[in-house]
DNA sequence: TGTATTAGCCTGTATATACAACTAATGTAA
DNA sequence: TTACATTAGTTGTATATACAGGCTAATACA
């Protein structure tokens, strides 16, 4: 599919990443050290640390002097790994997650959306509709459309057992997104499904993500707005230091 | 301060964004290539390489091979420099940019306001209360508290030719912000200041900046949420090519 | 047994070197 | 003039090497 080969630090960054992404490295997992890499796969040192420096200063993996590199625990950090994760978010904060889904097809796109996801009218595109929970409280209203040629089976996919998002990721690393973040008044079929008090606000995310340049998914998601915040951490990633004792 | 000398291509890097935030290199203007830092200063190529590198994956500069090093245009750019440039956001857009200013004090913290800015009471902080307009029509509430210690002349500046985040960018780079997005009904002033219909929802985003792993300002910013979005880009940052003819 | 030392592995940094690919400008031949 | 080749300067990648500093576990010693 490329039209030349990555370089060798990317070819090892990818392969780390594949293997954090479809579970065959686990979040605190040990990660070869540079000098296991080396004899691996034959680079010198140098790749081989260029490949981990950069994905540490990604946010995959967490490094340590004397000790060696681990996959990151994501339950803190923000990165890509953040939006897949509205159930780990949940859970982690030690509530408990469910989910309702409303709608679950395949459709035709009509000509806004097909411009929005940069598609003709012929191509086909699932839609999906759910309200997740947090201890039985509705916290986010999910109305998402995926590429039908990304994720043919996306429509067999059992959500109440996996989020979309976390659906996506499994397929392939999702490496780009953009997201726009407003304040609106939410219709009132949104404000019932979220049971939210008549005239309070929504924050709405509006988000587009890519996998290799291609765009594979266009949501929204409704939030209401005295029940969730959107936080945002910029500069020196701030990781979680290893336990040392 | 620092306990340790910096590794030279932090020094480096650090030299080169001093030079970017107060002014010395401009937008698109060339920086040395790394031949020249090695006779500059004295490194050796591949630290020169690795600091400029890593300024690009930054998204500080663009660099193209067999061109040079070039600072960012930071018009669409993310990062902590969209942070600094409300008013830049507005002229980028083409429109006119002003500014209304409600108070300009220094206080003695509150108990509560003490803690959220990790000092003790006795310690001096400015307050800004001040308005920003998109073509006269008022796009945020700004409400800022900035320790004394950090910018003593706070006080002394004009913000109507200089906003608060602009100079205090330029008296030390900001290198971490955390930040909180939310979406919530305006109190009746807050309203009125921002000229908004009766319920229309605020986008309120409450942000702290640190200088070397200290707080220095903490503020409160408050837009209409039918006219203003927040925009993000995650992962690979989109870089506005450079124009090649 | 208890303590200090050492050896070994890890990451972090720095240098020297080499080659590839890209670009702009220049020189040269048709 | 036009088309092509050359050249110099730039970034991008890759390797080999070296030393510093953090950490752990084995070892030596008292």
């Amino acid at each position: 599919m490329q039209d030349k080969q990555l370089p060798r630090y990317q070819q090892l960054k990818e392969l780390i990443i594949n293997k954090i992404s479809n579970g065959d490295l686990k979040p605190l997992e040990r990660v070869p050290s540079e000098n296991q890499l080396v004899k691996m796969t034959g680079v010198s040192r140098m790749t081989a640390n260029r490949a981990l420096r950069e994905l540490n200063n990604e946010g995959y993996l967490d490094r340590k002097a004397g000790i060696g590199s681990f996959v990151s625990d994501f339950k803190v950090n923000s990165h890509l790994f953040e939006i897949k994760s509205i159930a780990d978010e949940i859970t982690s904060r030690g509530s408990a997650y469910s989910s309702e889904i409303l709608e679950q097809s395949l459709i035709q796109p009509s000509n806004d959306l097909s411009r929005k996801m940069q598609i003709n009218t012929t191509s086909q595109i699932f839609h999906i509709q759910m309200v997740h929970f947090e201890d039985s409280i509705p916290i986010q209203f999910e109305d998402r459309y995926v590429k039908r040629d990304f994720a043919p089976d996306f429509i067999k996919q059992d959500f109440s057992e996996i989020t979309p998002s976390a659906y996506l990721s499994s397929i392939s690393p999702l490496n780009e997104a953009e997201q726009v973040v407003s304040a609106i008044t939410p219709s009132l079929s949104i404000s019932e499904l979220l049971q939210m008090k008549k005239d309070k606000p929504c924050l709405l995310i509006t988000r587009k993500t890519w996998v290799r340049k291609v765009l594979v998914t266009y949501g929204k998601f409704y939030h209401p707005g005295d029940r969730y915040e959107l936080l945002g951490n910029y500069g020196p990633i701030m990781r979680k230091k290893l336990s040392n004792k």
